[in-house]
DNA sequence: TTAATACTTAACCAAAAGGTTGAATGACGG
DNA sequence: CCGTCATTCAACCTTTTGGTTAAGTATTAA
């Protein structure tokens, strides 16, 4: 169960990264762009953005110099599906909680 | 900006502290129960366990000897909304990207 | 009162994370 | 061809993370 969440959830918890995420549901960024609002060297933001890579959440295309930083939903999607499926089995357990109780007639009627 | 889901998602980055939350999802549980399927010692429980409820995933309360583990929601549900707001957010623009194309009469009819 | 149980703490370790600066690479514009 | 722009790489540093073992602290049970 190693799984890919580690990545997705682990570069979702560090809040520049997150910052990037939201710059980049306006458009696609260049990295120099993406640098731009934060104090930190562009370095410090090339690291982050590779992390971010690799965890799916944006993918980087290079045509000429610059290096285009794309949004890419459906890892996110993932990590919210699980959360989800989480939600669901909590209330499932709460539903056969419910039955149980029902069942042992300790709830009226 | 350094909000509370740092906490949350660098919690939820880990699959070891996944899996103990989806053990929570069943019941609560004393520290010693939460560590027997794991390949590792109670200390390194413990350190998890403490991560869990830093980030507000789970609360812990002693009675007696034994310390009892309880998933919590709603601290979930904050990272949950997060990703929510930003899938709204993308869909916002995508519609805001139709009015557009559709001002500019570039959608037939 | 003594021993076992249920934890946490402390000291330690190796590896990863998050940052820096400075040099390297590679594409473009004149 | 030369300088500049866009970006990464390399070396380095400090802090955090995830684990260990051993000792310490309560609480309970005999």
């Amino acid at each position: 169960m190693a799984y890919d969440l580690d990545n997705i959830f682990a570069a979702l918890g560090d809040s520049t990264r997150r910052e990037i995420l939201f710059m980049l549901l306006e458009d696609d960024m260049a990295v120099t762009d993406v640098a731009e609002p934060f104090d930190m060297s562009l370095a410090a933001i090339s690291k982050h953005l590779r992390i971010l890579s690799k965890s799916g959440l944006i993918v980087q295309e290079k045509r000429g110099r610059v290096k285009w930083c794309k949004l890419q939903v459906h890892a996110m999607r993932d990590a919210s599906l699980w959360m989800e499926s989480f939600g669901q089995i909590e209330q499932m357990n709460l539903e056969a909680f419910e039955k149980f109780l029902q069942s042992e007639e300790i709830l009226e009627k």
